[in-house]
DNA sequence: TGAATATATGATAATTACTTCATATTTAAT
DNA sequence: ATTAAATATGAAGTAATTATCATATATTCA
């Protein structure tokens, strides 16, 4: 109950649930996010780690970038799955996905 | 988007969720969630009240008692089922469930 | 009528959450 | 060697949440 509790209480929230559902779709770095959402840097940042502490993303570092994942037994998680197939993210959205996907350069590293 | 983070936000607190899932097994009335939950009837009060505001249980009134219920759209909800599939309530909980709905006499009103 | 039961709510205090601003660290580019 | 880019974090302020205590209301029972 306490793991389901710290899931909900990381995603009851409109910035964190719309980073993590951005985070489903695909992994990215703190500045695409920054890009994607619109959102100040310290604010992305602060909530990231309420994301982070609270298990549903984990991080990798490539070189000066960090780069922020849904971890696998996450996305298999049955309330993460509901969630994703309750609210879909807007196709104005999903532009900017594939978007900063393709200006993407710390993959190219 | 926002609907959901209602839903989420209702149900990301510990005492909440765990009212909730009793609800979904049973409709109660508060003096016996107060029975099963052994926790204040005001600090109870207010939490239902939380709970009802959000929309994920609704009440009725018979005679003194007020029934809180879950309602058949939040019970077919997708995040809600996830929930209800991920926690369980304890074997301890679910005897003082059906104890408390044996001794019950709002429905014999 | 007076006490008891069931419930809700207002006030206050304590805790936690969120945003913003400033600054620190690391790595890369010029 | 500076400067810029990417990111994290601490401090401060404000807002929101939660628990507790006190009290109010309505209903029932003795």
């Amino acid at each position: 109950m306490k793991k389901t509790v710290d899931i909900l209480n990381a995603l009851a929230n409109q910035t964190r649930l719309h980073i993590f559902l951005i985070l489903l779709q695909e992994s990215f770095c703190v500045c695409e996010l920054q890009e994607i959402l619109g959102i100040e840097q310290s604010r992305l940042s602060h909530q990231l780690r309420i994301l982070r502490y609270s298990g549903v993303v984990n991080t990798k570092q490539i070189e000066r970038w960090t780069i922020y994942s849904v971890p696998e037994d996450i996305k298999k998680n049955k309330i993460v799955q509901a969630i994703k197939e309750e609210v879909k993210l807007k196709p104005s959205q999903i532009k900017k996905l594939s978007q900063a996907k393709k200006n993407r350069i710390w993959d190219k590293k």
